[in-house]
DNA sequence: ACCACCACCTGAGTGC
DNA sequence: TGCACTCAGGTGGTGG
């Protein structure tokens, strides 16, 4: 389920479950699912058994898991999680394994039942057809500018317990704020953005520049925005950049209302249920039907080993460059 | 520093 | 049926 709102559907599923919970056991089934970690799998299974999850964590697409540290002192740790093309995180308890089961966690979680007696054990199971995501253990290292590092879902920013709050795993620190962040800088973006000399969605794509966005969303937000993927970014202005980010911001928050995009069984949230954001695409896959705006035949064109979706009236192609 | 391209994988669908 | 080919929601490293 790879882009943010439906990255953001995982985190807080995840949320609950695993906040203040501990890692009873950890079975790596597919070493594949570790390229992310820097060791064997016998090492990221230390390293994570009978440690405490602290929370659930999101920047764009990468999703982390704080963990208290095993001796006082330790440096601060957390469990990185991305999904790739096609991960997904399911919960569950004595689940068959899924086709793609690459690793699986058993955790206890911090809560007990009505009558006081400690939850069951509940199964973390990562599945991943195509393998591009993975899990990590890795360092936390203090966020550039202060801020609490990304979504957390029910924190208290200001409790002095919450001393990851303020950290970011060190394989993610190069990832830019996603435009949901509350600590977003519109104008940093608007700044670095009007240094590309490359297409307006080459830029929207890089996540050192503004993370969460895929072809999906970019697509989408594009089409929102009247602008065509190849606008060179360096020639757009300070408003049309405004307005691209108030378009994307749009269509994330709806996707996420929605559950995130699902075409298949392959993104689905941490029940195994599907999102319904597909039902409202307007330019994503929709070649051949009528642009929702004026009526245009929304067009499919190469870009990047991949596609770009388009109303070409809405969105006409930018005049080449001249020099 | 930027920029374009390629590799990393599995499976579904299409055309011959 | 089988085979070759294309395509799919992402990221990182590589050269220029």
């Amino acid at each position: 389920m790879p882009e943010l709102p439906e990255v953001e559907v995982v985190r807080a599923g995840l949320e609950p479950a695993v906040s203040g919970a501990r890692v009873l056991h950890v079975d790596v089934v597919d070493d594949r699912a570790l390229t992310r970690h820097d060791g064997p799998a016998e090492d990221f299974a230390e390293r994570l058994t009978g440690r405490t999850i602290a929370a659930a964590v999101r920047r764009g697409k990468f999703m982390w898991f704080p963990l208290q540290p095993a001796r006082e002192g330790d440096r601060p740790e957390a469990l990185v999680a991305h999904l790739g093309m096609s991960g997904q995180i399911l919960l569950g308890r004595g689940r068959e394994a899924a086709k793609h089961r690459r690793i699986l966690l058993e955790v206890q979680p911090a809560g007990t039942d009505r009558d006081g007696a400690p939850e069951p054990p509940v199964e973390l199971e990562f599945v991943d057809q195509r393998t591009f995501g993975s899990m990590a253990i890795d360092e936390m290292v203090p966020t550039v500018d202060g801020a609490p590092a990304g979504s957390a879902g029910h924190v208290d920013d200001t409790d002095p317990d919450a001393a990851w709050r303020r950290s970011i795993p060190k394989q993610v620190s190069h990832i830019a704020r996603d435009p949901l962040d509350p600590a977003f800088d519109d104008d940093r973006f608007i700044a670095m953005a009007r240094k590309r000399s490359s297409g307006i969605k080459r830029v929207l794509l890089d996540q050192g520049v503004v993370s969460g966005i895929g072809n999906i969303y970019a697509d989408e937000s594009l089409w929102a925005a009247k602008l065509h993927h190849d606008r060179p970014a360096d020639r757009l202005g300070r408003s049309e950049l405004r307005g691209l980010l108030d378009e994307v911001r749009l269509v994330l928050g709806r996707a996420l209302e929605d559950g995130g995009t699902s075409f298949d069984a392959q993104y689905v949230n941490v029940n195994g249920q599907s999102g319904y954001f597909s039902q409202r695409l307007s330019v994503y896959g929709q070649q051949g039907k009528p642009c929702p705006r004026c009526g245009t035949t929304i067009v499919r064109e190469a870009f990047m080993n991949r596609s770009s979706h388009r109303c070409p009236v809405c969105q006409p192609a930018p005049r080449p460059r001249r020099r």
